[in-house]
DNA sequence: CTATTTGATAACCCATAGTTATTAATCAAT
DNA sequence: ATTGATTAATAACTATGGGTTATCAAATAG
């Protein structure tokens, strides 16, 4: 039977392969089971390949079923991305580009990249998503995002970085605090305070920076509260539950009953670094590129 | 109408993309025109882009379409590959790897590993094609080649480098020629004799260090011919049509009426190094990627 | 031992890929 | 202009095969 493969088979497989149950994958491919096991059962025929195994109670893939699984989620996206793509090219748009970030990117490099961007290709559409470090890599290895924005001390083999900002940290205090910034001379003034921070899951390097300042200075800070958002952190500063210490430039862009004071003569800086895949097949990374 | 995108509509579109021609595609494709045209159409419909522009005399791509085309050939590639690894996985094999080479790495490096990886995984199969650097620097980016063994200075982006043998050079002589190992001194002693080189194109490198080799001891060699197959090169130097300088490595594996002379005092070597895509999605290559 | 769950089989139906026949437009040559 | 050749689109038809319902057979649970 000189039967073709086609999508359909590869959407159905797919379904069967999450599912592990043939009914249920029918259910949600909104066709009969009968019609999905003869689908499955070709698709098997044609590449010559058994791949899955019915112990007529459980379904299970083999280990053949297994590659041919992770290999098509891939595939499906990447053609996904392509419809997208042709669809903007064909309005006129010179396509879209995926962008993660940290909050903190917000501030300072991103807006900037924008605009000029903007600038020179009008009709280059983003896709911004404020995401975690370990979403960004996870992101950029999926092929589902075209630049990120992290801070990160070293990213997975075929992942490329390069640092973009490099920042101060800053304490962030209560507007009627009485440190100021005359009389402020050392983080250990604050070593009594309770701490905010952003959560270790978020930017784990984030997290040992602000440890090794302290430390720097002789005291471990008592962490009393974390969170993935600045806005919330600061909140919480305003509302006297501790202080915090971030990136200098996540003082621009919040009008918010805090202060900021410049921590003085430390090591720790707060790199801001792009990570992106090499081999990218969006023309969209090119063009921008330059302009990293 | 909801239809949905297939393969044969991939098949189809890339079939008139690079005939240009409905009735020719249509042939190539063993289908009718009315047939072929009505898919296209269909195709163009579902993903709301117009890939053709018809003026009734002549068939071109538009934008998009030639976006797609791009990408649907590297899809194509990509699903056949992954199911040709299906089948292997199957029939308890690891996989298959594609290995592109310059034919003096078949003398050292590549044995070596085929012997190594055959030891820890027998199932592993190999795919071996003698080739240019040029057309494995293409194999690798073009992802048609997992491997590539070349003689180059630098790699375009995306592509991975590393050395993996240096050799030095030896002049390739007739056996009965005067000059042996006890009164061989200088390059320059042949600077008379004819040159029998490898082509520029198969191997720029190769050529450039030959000329300096030359160039260093104060004299441009006579190059009379210049072929692509280190068995040829051995072949006219035997026939007394000259003298030919290759990596030392080559002496080994062939039986020709030719002899080594290992060429003293030179700074120039002849580096083979391996080539590779960062994010290869062969997972053959991680398993031997220690064996390098 | 009965009830239930689940995938495979069998027989049927109809949507649609592909067919043939024809038309309409474009161009080249007289 | 007229004719002829080329080429894609349209129209009408055909039949393959994807999807359906009904049923079976094996495997577990209670």
């Amino acid at each position: 039977m000189g039967y073709q493969i086609e999508l359909r088979h590869f959407t159905y497989f797919l379904a069967v392969a999450e599912e592990l149950h043939f009914r249920k994958a029918a259910d949600r491919l909104f066709i009969s089971q009968p019609g999905l096991s003869r689908q499955i059962k070709q698709m098997e025929e044609i590449i010559g390949v058994t791949l899955f195994i019915r112990n007529k109670r459980k379904v299970s893939l083999t280990v053949a079923g297994e590659y041919l699984k992770k290999e098509l989620d891939y595939i499906f996206n990447h053609i996904d991305f392509t419809i997208k793509q042709t669809r903007l090219i064909d309005k006129g748009s010179d396509g879209e580009i995926r962008i993660g970030f940290l909050g903190s990117a917000m501030q300072t490099i991103i807006p900037e990249l924008l605009i000029k961007v903007n600038e020179q290709y009008s009709n280059v559409q983003f896709s911004l998503e404020e995401m975690s470090n370990h979403l960004q890599v996870e992101g950029i290895e999926k092929d589902q995002l075209d630049l990120g924005f992290v801070r990160l001390a070293r990213v997975p083999k075929g992942i490329q970085m390069k640092t973009v900002h490099v920042d101060t940290f800053s304490l962030v205090l209560p507007k009627n605090h009485y440190l100021e910034e005359k009389n402020f001379k050392n983080i250990a003034q604050v070593s009594d305070q309770h701490f905010i921070l952003f959560s270790s899951d978020y930017s784990s390097l984030y997290y040992d920076k602000i440890m090794s300042i302290c430390e720097d200075k002789g005291f471990t800070p008592k962490v009393s509260h974390k969170s993935v958002h600045a806005q919330t952190i600061f909140k919480l500063v305003e509302s006297g539950l501790g202080v915090a210490i971030v990136p200098t430039s996540l003082q621009y862009g919040f009008d918010l009953g805090v202060k900021f004071l410049e921590i003085p003569k430390i090591s720790q800086k707060a790199t801001l670094s792009v990570i992106w895949k090499q081999d990218n097949r969006n023309p969209v990374l090119e063009k921008i590129w330059r302009f990293l």
